[in-house]
DNA sequence: ATTTGTCTGTAACATATGTTACCGCAACGG
DNA sequence: CCGTTGCGGTAACATATGTTACAGACAAAT
């Protein structure tokens, strides 16, 4: 597939095909690179000069705290745009190190023509805008998430959540528990704990990853 | 002060004098209201479909959840883009009741509208994306702050941070214990427990808001 | 068929944090 | 001068959650 071709899948040029993109790429100036396996494609701290789009493989983002541990905060897969908040607003250093967790490739485009790019095509423009809100939009579910204070309350609001918007009252968790765990910010027993002593008081029916609501009434009174 | 020359003063005309914008906006359709103390702007659950700015005044985001309890999330005061997150990406209806504090005064734009004044001006439109990226920005450093597990961990986290930006050892505390709490997301007794314990363990002298960092490589090791 | 790894379930125990209540101090206004 | 108020400090106790470790179920790989 040509890197056109790749591109017209991503968010960005959503709408867009092959040809199309390759017009606009036509006119701007890019850079393409390709990451070994553990190679450092930036480094936290560094100014964010331009935007890059990883095309293909995988990389991940570290955090190097005060005392040096280190702390993974986030996979990024396939054909999608590195760190999509950072080049704009007051504080465009990287929060983070990215480094490759196979052989990745990487598009680049410096700032100044991103903005062209951003002009030149409306669609672009406004999957630009849906992209970034998107990112705030999970930001800010995420933190009021964090916000409910016990696990409890985090199922509860998962699972009425889930369970409305496919209007039904099973639930098949989408994940294991150890990755429900991590987005709830909890240890993975502690959670499993919890689901059985909800299953236990018979709020809700839980078995693995299939949960049923018997409860709805008594599952709303756990959010906080 | 005119309207116009009210929007220039805000983020999203930046750099724009009282007659450009007035330029901008004859080219565009918008309203302006006047909302009375208490009455509702926006509620939740509502489709966005146009962006509002808060151009004097004060309001709150207040959220219902599913036990009907309401929890204040935030204020916005005077001059701002509310929710300007929540225009562009997939889930697009505000996720809190808008309510004025006293009166109040906004002007709107239809969705429409507001992508043509972004593509009409490069000014404006670069600014739309420094608010939404500062907007995600803020977002992002709030979980990582959330993240970290103890309160000792979030107050080395902060105070390490404040001595860094003021390039000096002696923090003084710009709240109340009560407020420091609220942002830390934890209770008034318990910061101030933690804050006498790390006093008593020498890493910090605290006396009441005046803070002074004793041993910054033990206070480091505190972040988690 | 056996091994291997991943996942859920479980338990004992440690610990961090919340809850509630009270004290004393300082600032302030009547 | 004296009550009021807001704030920091403290303590006893309850509870939620983490930690660690292990066991069984199941599927995939060999």
């Amino acid at each position: 597939m040509t890197t056109y071709e790749l591109l017209a899948r991503n968010d960005l040029f959503r709408g867009l095909e092959g040809p199309e993109v390759r017009a606009l790429l036509e006119e701007i100036s890019y850079q393409r690179n390709i990451y070994q396996k553990g190679d450092t494609i930036v480094r936290d701290g560094e100014p964010v000069t331009g935007q890059y789009i990883l095309l293909r493989g995988s990389v991940r983002g570290e955090m190097v705290n005060y005392s040096g541990k280190v702390i993974k905060i986030e996979d990024v897969e396939g054909n999608q745009l590195l760190a999509p908040a950072f080049l704009f607003g007051q504080d465009t250093c990287y929060p983070v190190d990215v480094i490759a967790n196979r052989e990745s490739e990487c598009i680049y485009f410096n700032k100044i023509s991103f903005i062209r790019l951003l002009q030149m095509n409306k669609t672009v423009l406004t999957n630009h805008l849906n992209i970034m809100s998107g990112r705030a939009q999970f930001l800010s579910e995420k933190i009021k998430f964090l916000s409910f204070q016990t696990i409890k309350g985090k199922i509860a609001h998962y699972l009425l959540k889930q369970a409305q918007r496919k209007n039904t009252l099973t639930v098949e968790l989408p994940y294991s528990h150890e990755k429900l765990a991590d987005l709830f910010g909890v240890t993975r027993p502690s959670l499993t704990r919890e689901l059985r002593e909800l299953d236990k008081e018979k709020i809700i029916s839980a078995r693995g990853r299939s949960i049923r609501i018997l409860d709805k009434t008594r599952l709303s009174r756990l959010v906080q």
